[in-house]
DNA sequence: CTGAAAGCGCTTACAG
DNA sequence: CTGAAAGCGCTTACAG
């Protein structure tokens, strides 16, 4: 037995197993290049002395952590918990852990999220934020080598990072299609912040899904929202500010269409009788809101898992360089109460 | 310069200020230690090199890791994302940075979660769930030390973790209170699982607020949840079973209360002209629902930061074992629409 | 206030 | 299949 209060070390497990530290560290790390016997031996004795591995001794020496920084922009935002999923459960298939970083919060700076990455914290990066791309390229570049990164949901037009993502365009022509389909004519949209990748093709595949439908937008009937429950709130009392008003609003996300609906209703106006929405996502309270939210769906497990799949491909073949081209995932329309022909 | 695609070291920094590695690892840790004119030198040398500290060195040698785990038990749900910036921020502040754990996912286990967090992962732990307490100890008394641990929400029966929770018991008493004072008689009970501390705090602050009203509940009024959306809606499902109803539910939580309504809807019945509903926690959402909930708020943000402030006293004072008390804190009854008097 | 030197606990070519 | 030995990049008493 060890004596009280010290921590057993791989020299100790040897000792007891009656190998060398070498072969215990093989054991752990390549057990199948250790004869089955010896193996026995060192598993038994590191269970006996209730060793643990002492990660930055490992991390030092082997230059890994076995850890995946995964940049959040939003916890709060329930879109991203079944993602994270994904991405948690393939990572821990390869023996990879999360380091989750909200990049929102993390005393918000970018530089500074980049600075903490750079620690030796990870090995690679898995973004959810498409506005952090920049930054990374430029430390890349004064630095020794780029984290190898792969974009999730979100993406970023310059710098050619993998990245595996819905077909946001598709999702808007969906909703759009659905609108003019029940017969609406001024249709409104509540677009994200203008600097997201994701607020722009969704405003472009609806702005061409109008067009395509030989109808027309109003400049005013368009609102910038920020993705938040409160700035659909805000586009409410926008758009009721209006004397000629859209039919129906198409919106950036759900929460964004939750809080407008929310507006809406409490100064006198409901959905769908008075307005047609429909959100973006299918967050899990969609189905259950009063009325339930007409959406569009996406994979989200799968693209935490996609996304997770191919920055473990990165991770091991450091070797080639073949870039991973952009992978896009189809979404579904899902018709639910949001939704009716115009009053 | 360095030579290209070499990662400079704390030598390299040395040499080029023209100190030695010992000065500037205390000029990067202990800055007071240094006079100001080699500090100058050693940050500008630092700064042009691009130098990096490799914290897996940092840490082996200091036996610090400057990381806290926190365990979640759902990051799904959006009552913790305040929580989260309360501890993140409050951290930051002391250099800490996070480690976030979904007790849910993370393989589930928490044999694996313990093990995970015991490869020198880091210095401390804010539990943000209560069930994890025996395993933790056992653990504890296995190897050399016990993590530091402070819960926050949550607690554990055994054992004397210092915590910081909110009157769940009060929250209860107001709750019913309020759907009394409105001449409600027959009051129901979504409870959360009955392993929780939370749903048996909050079910016998409810049953006791009932007693103490004079009142009865009947046995088949209550139900029990997982604190999730879905089991929200079963639970309305068995309610709308029985012959004698209950005219008012007080749920375990806001997402209980949401898939309560929405279903009780879907059936036909109205929230609050047939059912009155209370809800807890005072998710974003709540305020949006319609109707919007009447719920219990919590003080989120500050349970937060005093969690992580009650860690940081104990990984400061290592050698005064001064066991912190448990700290409790009010809530407030948030009076909305989903609450009326009887039919 | 600063430097020389030891050592944290591992992994990994290398040799056998 | 296994072992001896070097070394990953830091920090920290210790001495001056």
């Amino acid at each position: 037995m060890m004596e009280e209060g010290r921590t057993p070390k791989i020299v100790d497990v040897a000792r007891l197993a009656g190998v060398s530290t070498a072969t215990v560290s093989r054991t752990l790390s390549k057990p199948e290049t250790v004869a089955q016997k010896t193996r026995d031996a060192v598993l038994k004795a590191a269970k006996e002395s209730g060793y643990r591995v002492n990660l930055s001794a490992r991390s030092l020496r082997s230059r890994r952590t076995g850890v995946v920084g995964v940049l959040v922009p939003n916890l709060g935002n329930t879109f991203f918990s079944r993602i994270l999923a994904g991405i948690e459960s393939t990572l821990a298939r390869k023996g990879l852990s999360v380091l989750m970083v909200d990049t929102m919060h993390q005393t918000t700076k970018p530089e500074f999220i980049l600075d903490y990455l750079n620690d030796s914290r990870v090995d690679g990066i898995l973004s959810l934020d498409g506005s952090l791309s920049p930054t990374l390229l430029q430390a890349g570049q004064a630095t020794a080598g780029l984290l190898p990164t792969v974009f999730v949901c979100e993406w970023h037009d310059q710098g050619n990072h993998p990245s595996i993502r819905v077909d946001n365009l598709q999702g808007s022509a969906l909703a759009i299609d659905h609108l003019v389909a029940l017969g609406h004519t001024k249709i409104g949209l509540i677009n994200g912040p203008l600097d997201n990748v994701l607020s722009k093709a969704r405003l472009s595949g609806a702005l061409a899904a109008i067009k395509k439908a030989n109808l027309k937008i109003d400049d005013s009937w368009q609102f910038e929202s920020d993705f938040s429950l409160q700035s659909g709130v805000a586009a409410a009392d926008s758009l009721l500010t209006l004397q000629d008003r859209p039919t129906a609003l198409f919106c950036a996300n759900d929460e964004t269409a939750i809080g407008l609906i929310s507006q809406l209703h409490r100064r006198g106006f409901y959905v769908p009788k008075d307005f047609s929405v429909v959100g973006f996502d299918d967050i899990d309270i969609a189905r259950h809101y009063l009325p339930a939210l007409t959406t569009i769906w996406q994979p989200r497990m799968e693209l935490g898992e996609i996304g997770a799949q191919m920055l473990i491909e990165r991770l091991e073949n450091k070797a080639s360089h073949t870039p991973q081209p952009a992978k896009v995932l189809p979404v579904e329309l899902i018709i639910r109460e949001t939704t009716a022909k115009p009053a």
